[in-house]
DNA sequence: AAAACATATCTAATATTCTAGATATATAAA
DNA sequence: TTTATATATCTAGAATATTAGATATGTTTT
């Protein structure tokens, strides 16, 4: 866990949406098609819809969120579903408030 | 109290050790000569010395961490002061645990 | 008033980030 | 096995961050 690449990772809003969206995908996000649920998160496709920004934009954000730890992948068929690492985001918020 | 602009003074591994050295200025920093506390915090020389960094982009540092509202400068005769601006940073780790 | 000192601002070179289009890869569908 | 779809990676231009030297400003001292 590491704080500056963490900080680096929220130093940008979009990326800060999709933390947030992920905490309630229900909420967010329209149903998937091919699994009734958000066990594994959301697909890229839907990120990328309700961010706005291009594929490639929001891909290279997802991989540098998951070099960071802050989300975990898993593959269903074609599709990536990312959802929230809350461990190592419970460690960074309760790092910021005992150490800065 | 902005995410995003805090987020960014902390993705710099200097500006986040400034913060800390901060916290104990006693600890962290030699005694001032013309006033013998530091309530009003550390002068930017001091700072300066101990990151290794230049003049120069130790002032842009700190102007970029007052302006994200982190620290409140105090001038006493021809040194400033920095001190933490512990309301703002309790507010941010407290948006964070809480939002994030 | 001039010199010295601490800090801030300006300027510029280099590095990093942002962002999207093009292309590659992996999987599913026809 | 070709085609379509989803995502990842490559490439590159624009924007922003990093950093220090030079210079300006404000303050104290002589």
């Amino acid at each position: 866990m590491n704080i500056v690449e963490i900080s680096k990772v929220l130093s940008n809003k979009t990326r800060v949406d999709i933390l947030r969206w992920l905490k309630n995908p229900e909420d967010n996000f329209p149903p998937h098609q091919d699994i009734d649920h958000f066990n594994d998160g959301v697909c890229v496709g839907f990120i990328q819809d309700k961010s706005g920004l291009s594929q490639s934009t929001i891909s290279t954000y997802l991989n540098s969120m998951q070099n960071a730890n802050l989300v975990i992948p898993t593959r269903h068929g074609k599709w990536t579903y990312y959802k929230r690492n809350e461990k190592v985001i419970k460690a960074y918020t309760k790092t910021l408030k005992e150490e800065l």
